[in-house]
DNA sequence: TAGTGGTCTAGACCACTCC
DNA sequence: GAGTGGTCTAGACCACTAA
């Protein structure tokens, strides 16, 4: 039975599969170097050429990544891919224009049932909430409310944890918590009262919505986090083919 | 380190090269079958495998695709990859939901002046404007406003010429002019009166704006398009990694 | 049956990195 | 110098398509 089905399956499909199965269980982490194209060919009883062909698909798919002399990696997530860089801070020559952000709110509170639910908990269960106020040059232009799984990161709701602009740096390194992929959906809507006053514009401009669902290893849900920015300065550029 | 060694350029880019240049000239066109991996082997003076990676690399970039027992075809492009296919029309269950469109607005008028730049005219030429309404379920969902370069369209001010819900199917058959490429720019703003009023939703409504440039072959640009749908209705997802 | 792409192998040589 | 990935070749065999 199993022979069958494994006789119309590419060698190169299945060199993929062990990788991917690597990673996903937990045997590579992202940032580990895996097994060379020869250790790899040897261990699984395919030519280097089919590994080859197996790597560069995963390379192309942004799972590995490949330093010439080096070894092949397995890739860090990288949240410069957010939908977020789409917002332009009122930076028209180049890019790269820095957002700070500060820390508004941080308690463990009793999360909406349908986040509850999402993170894998029942409905009314607590759950470390994080608002975070977004500013470039002093100019407030986003409010990110961030709901944690309150074991993963245990402790962060007190104020002697520092947290830093790019939350998931802390919960790698200090919960040891990879985070693995994410999640974005975009839609738009208008400023309610709250939004309006803590972005400082008017009651029913514009926003943004940028809901993330944060995922670490075994397709674990860690963080619900919902982004809401100014529409007025973000625009998202496609190209069609 | 020597700099200059960049002269050395992979045969398999070179080959991409040469299979881009004559898309780019037309000498092939979208739909066109390329030569074979042998008779292009031959042709350049390389290996068939070197073809191959480069045909690969092609295929993953949109650009080519491939029919085993066939051959190898130079893209069309496909507006179902558009960021409008992200319009969820009130249909929870599936996918597929059909928009309809009616012209509410045909004629040769003056353009503003950046749409004029843009497609290649002075300031103040004459240029076709055509404005629809997008349905679903006769629930009017999206007004789209595009203006067009005139003599790549001539007649289509005409009341006689039919326009079909996909309007590039037209300019492809009846007027010859390939269809290459699109780029769409995405952000959100909030109903003005003549939108709500088309979409009978409240002034100030949250819509989603997408503007698309056109263009054919020799990277001309042909049209200008502005589409202003419900926010409500749209939600776009992505992965990060 | 001839021609196309799809898979797989074996091996050569080069460029880069680290020791 | 040893080990890694990057390029390139030659050739075998298979799967699909069309005449």
């Amino acid at each position: 039975m199993n022979q069958f089905d494994n006789r119309h399956i590419p060698l190169y499909k299945r060199v993929e599969s062990h990788i991917l199965n690597d990673i996903d269980e937990g045997r590579l982490i992202p940032g580990d170097l895996i097994p060379s194209e020869p250790q790899l060919a040897l261990l699984l009883g395919v030519s280097q050429g089919t590994v080859k062909k197996a790597i560069e698909n995963l390379v192309n798919e942004n799972r590995l990544y490949r330093h010439q002399g080096k070894g092949t990696y397995v890739s860090t997530i990288n949240f410069n891919n957010s939908l977020f860089r789409f917002f332009s801070y009122g930076d028209a020559s180049g890019k790269g224009v820095r957002i700070h952000k500060e820390v508004s709110e941080r308690e463990l509170k009793i999360g909406p049932k349908n986040i509850c639910q999402q993170l894998g908990y029942e409905p009314n269960s607590e759950l470390l909430y994080i608002q975070r106020c977004g500013y470039v040059l002093e100019l407030p232009i986003l409010i990110e409310h961030c709901w944690w799984c309150p074991e993963v990161v245990p402790g962060m709701e007190s104020e002697d944890v520092h947290i830093p602009d790019l939350m998931y740096a802390l919960v790698v390194e200090k919960y040891a918590v990879p985070v693995v992929r994410a999640e974005e959906t975009l839609t738009a809507d208008i400023a309610d009262k709250q939004t309006a006053q803590l972005l400082g514009i008017p009651e029913k401009s514009p926003v943004i919505v940028l809901i993330r669902h944060t995922y670490s290893r075994h397709n674990k849900m860690i963080e619900y986090r919902k982004t809401v920015g100014r529409a007025d300065k973000f625009s998202y550029k496609a190209e069609i083919r």
